[in-house]
DNA sequence: AACTGTGAACGGGTTCACAGCC
DNA sequence: GGCTGTGAACCCGTTCACAGTT
């Protein structure tokens, strides 16, 4: 049990930890400095030791930190010893991509049903999925237990989607459409938005260029 | 020109702002109030008023702010008064959602290429745009002064498409393969990694759960 | 009266720097 | 000597609260 409560910003990165962790231990490598870790994923050495730290004190000073235990220690933390049953709302190519996607189940997650309101999608196959009718959603949520569901239709229907979901028991939503979800008090829901990130990337593209003739 | 430097908080906030603003400017909406900005994008309003006076001093106390010129002036911090020619590298699920996106046109993008190094999908036509050979990355950057690239590729090959495309003369990179991206100095990396987002979710999702028998 | 613009207070997150342990 | 763990200092971003403007 955490001692400390773990702020947001370090629970961002504990998936970024898992992940160069699992690659570590695939390379064979036993222990892990500070150093190391923040090498591997960009985040500066003090950072990382005092993220970890919220999870326990699991280093040895003048070794590192022990690779296979700390992955243990990151997934538990993170809720990721049980696989997430997740949900796609909508299977344009972006759902689909998602479906698709190997190496979810390798982090805890398995896709467990594609949702779309299109008759000419459903009954398709897609990475062994098949997509089903949106109709079906209060029914597959509940029945395969689904808490953590992804939102990738127009945005000119994802609010309500988003209210089904909730509605049939989902507690966590990943947001693509770009729109505002409003969801009740004890629901997380993250959005990423893929033009914003574009447009942010133009407003520094646009300093840099700025001035040239 | 903005006198004070602009935080890279606010940066990030600004392309949400536009997306309401542009919104609102087609449902005829005349002039906005910081609240009103608030409500649409889930800021609060004090920040809204914040973000916005970084910009200059363009609302009007007792009314709030034009959208039109709120929205000219939002889009010319961005940069997005010219519209970004963006070259995408991996023609899989993800890369082809990105490709058929529609909307990116209206916020200041246009996808001009889409490489891939599988020979089945060269020559192939996604949204109207022919997937080309990796190959001509090089030349098809240079040709068409692409300054904004996405990484769509699998993990393993990220880094080397990086390197070649800032050898080409990219500067700004969204990367979506799960994998730290090394750049030079000068050049803006964005990283997005749709798991890492739903393990985010896992971790409050868990502590919800916790406890339940 | 309504709403902006902004100093000031606050809080969270980052980084420093070093004591403590192997 | 190498590396962790962490108080303390620092920095950035958020929120408050109100003076200023229409």
């Amino acid at each position: 049990m955490p001692v400390r409560p773990i702020p947001e910003a370090t629970v961002a990165r504990l998936p970024v930890y898992l992940r160069v962790l699992l690659e570590m231990a695939e390379r064979g490598l036993k222990t892990v400095s500070s150093n190391g870790l923040a090498e591997a994923t960009g985040v500066n050495p003090a950072k990382v030791r005092k993220d970890l730290s919220y999870l326990g004190t699991y280093g040895t000073r003048g070794v590192g930190y022990d690779v296979e235990y700390l992955t243990f220690q990151v997934r538990r933390v993170l809720g990721l010893e049980q696989i997430w049953p997740v949900a796609i709302v909508g299977a344009g190519n972006l759902g689909r991509a998602l479906a698709n996607h190997k190496g979810f189940a390798e982090r805890g997650l398995r896709i467990v049903a594609l949702l779309d309101s299109n008759s000419r999608r459903i009954g398709q196959k897609v990475g062994g999925l098949l997509i089903e009718p949106v109709e079906e959603l209060d029914r597959v949520v509940k029945e395969r237990e689904v808490a953590i569901a992804v939102i990738a239709t127009p945005a000119s229907v994802a609010q309500e989607i988003a209210e089904r979901l909730v509605g049939a028991g989902v507690t966590s939503l990943l947001n693509f459409a770009p729109t505002l979800i409003n969801v009740p008090a004890g629901v997380s829901v993250r959005s990423v938005d893929l033009a914003v990130e574009l447009q942010i990337l133009s407003y520094y593209e646009e300093r840099r260029t700025a001035g040239r003739s």
